[in-house]
DNA sequence: GAGTGGTCTAGACCACGTT
DNA sequence: ACGTGGTCTAGACCACTCG
């Protein structure tokens, strides 16, 4: 039955000059904003809302897409769409450690470790800390959590060199750069970064309970020593509502 | 490692055991790889490549979508979908103007003055320039290409009081931080940025040939002079393919 | 096992860009 | 005027989560 023009016969919610995108992103703007929907509260079911909007669910998955891209809510993979909490302030010169940041910001920050082993580098891996290729070096990866919320994949590559035996630490609770110190005399005191954003791989996405291909932003970064060394490396993959980024510091005159 | 599909192949190939979208992203990666397809080159139409490629609309375009997130393609509104030049290195510390940045990379640069005209601060500007709210402030926009492709929609608010008459000067041609020095004896001394993921809103949108709510990297800048008065802010809104933010710098022993 | 999100089908109309 | 992308309809099946 393709109604022509019945134009009244089922009409819940009155007829639209609006598209219907635009009324559904305002529609759950309200709910973001009006209910007492708290950070991290689930959204009612697609097909609860498909019909208290009396939309589609392509069309209604469109605009909690929109909203996703926005940072206001995010979906864990299967489980549903959540209301995105604050962005985590996250300044890329301060290099706090992670729990430090967290708790900083009245959050709080679990870390998991998924991986840590020793093992060739690779070409790229070697380029970044200037060593020969094939080199070995301790890869390390964690899962980051805020509030319980996995917001975090990264992966750290570590000269051994400079760091005999740190896999023997608990990578968990103490933090590598206070390792570095406390451990090793060595401090961190130059840092190069490149930031972009990108989408969750696999191994991310499913780390953060996201689904792959989900949008995000990638941090790495190089911290080098006293000497200008290179001591290690870092991928970061973040859940892109999850931060905001900031910097603060004296532009170069040089060049 | 979650293997439900009996194929979690990665091969060129994958016949038909694989999801459709699956397929679809290699045989798009292909498309982009194998060609001649170079930078900016336009994709066949969506009907088109739906045709020989076997599928859905909706099915293409949920794997174009997401090589857009990946950075690989991008869309112009209503035009087409293209293949993504490389990304523009961004220094944020080398605090270059924006045509000397582009340049130094073998590509071309174009300013396009959007508006040019002396307002009230906001609240929010106000704020960030350290002075009363509905202060008089000169407000630029402008959007910026790279090699044709528009790429950047920046607005600026300078304060009145450091910048009189600024507006009469070329800003298409011109960079504001080489006027800044030239003209008013004004260098930066000290910057700070806030970077975070988000959606072109709708005036971003056009001005950039895209659609509102496509993916968007924000950078905003307060920059300050020697006495460390803020001095202008910028709001700049990147398509998200389109930059790669790099920095190096001393980590910040205070605090 | 019920309900969820993830994925897919097979169409359609419209507004706009390009010819 | 035609073809494009943008939007929307009205379903469907599956894999997974959760109670």
């Amino acid at each position: 039955m393709p109604p022509p023009s019945p134009t009244s016969a089922h009409s819940p919610p009155p007829p639209s000059l609006t598209p219907p995108a635009h009324r559904l992103r305002h529609a759950l703007l309200d709910m973001l904003a009006d209910k007492a929907v708290g950070h991290g509260t689930r959204l009612p079911s697609e097909r609860q809302m498909m019909a208290s909007f009396g939309t589609t669910r392509i069309t209604l998955r469109e605009a909690l897409t929109l909203l996703e891209a926005e940072g206001r809510i995010y979906r864990e993979n299967r489980r549903g769409w959540f209301v995105s909490p604050p962005r985590l302030r996250y300044d890329l010169l301060a290099c706090l450690p992670f729990r430090e940041m967290v708790e900083s910001q009245q959050r709080r920050a679990d870390t998991y470790v998924l991986e840590a082993t020793r093992r060739p580098a690779s070409a790229r891996i070697a380029a970044r800390l200037g060593i020969m290729e094939a080199t070995p070096v301790y890869h390390i990866v964690r899962a980051r959590h805020v509030d319980g919320r996995p917001v975090l994949h990264v992966e750290h590559h570590l000269r051994t060199d400079c760091f005999p035996g740190i896999l023997d630490h608990d990578l968990e609770s103490r933090s590598l750069t206070e390792l570095y110190r406390s451990h090793y005399g060595i401090r961190v005191s130059r840092v190069s970064f490149e930031l972009c954003s990108t989408v969750l791989d696999e191994r991310a996405a499913d780390a953060l309970r996201a689904a792959a291909g989900g949008p995000a932003q990638r941090v790495t970064r190089i911290n080098y020593d006293q000497n200008g060394r290179a001591i290690d490396c870092d991928d970061e993959l973040w859940r892109h509502d999850a931060i905001e980024l900031t910097l603060s510091a004296a532009p170069q005159s040089g060049s």
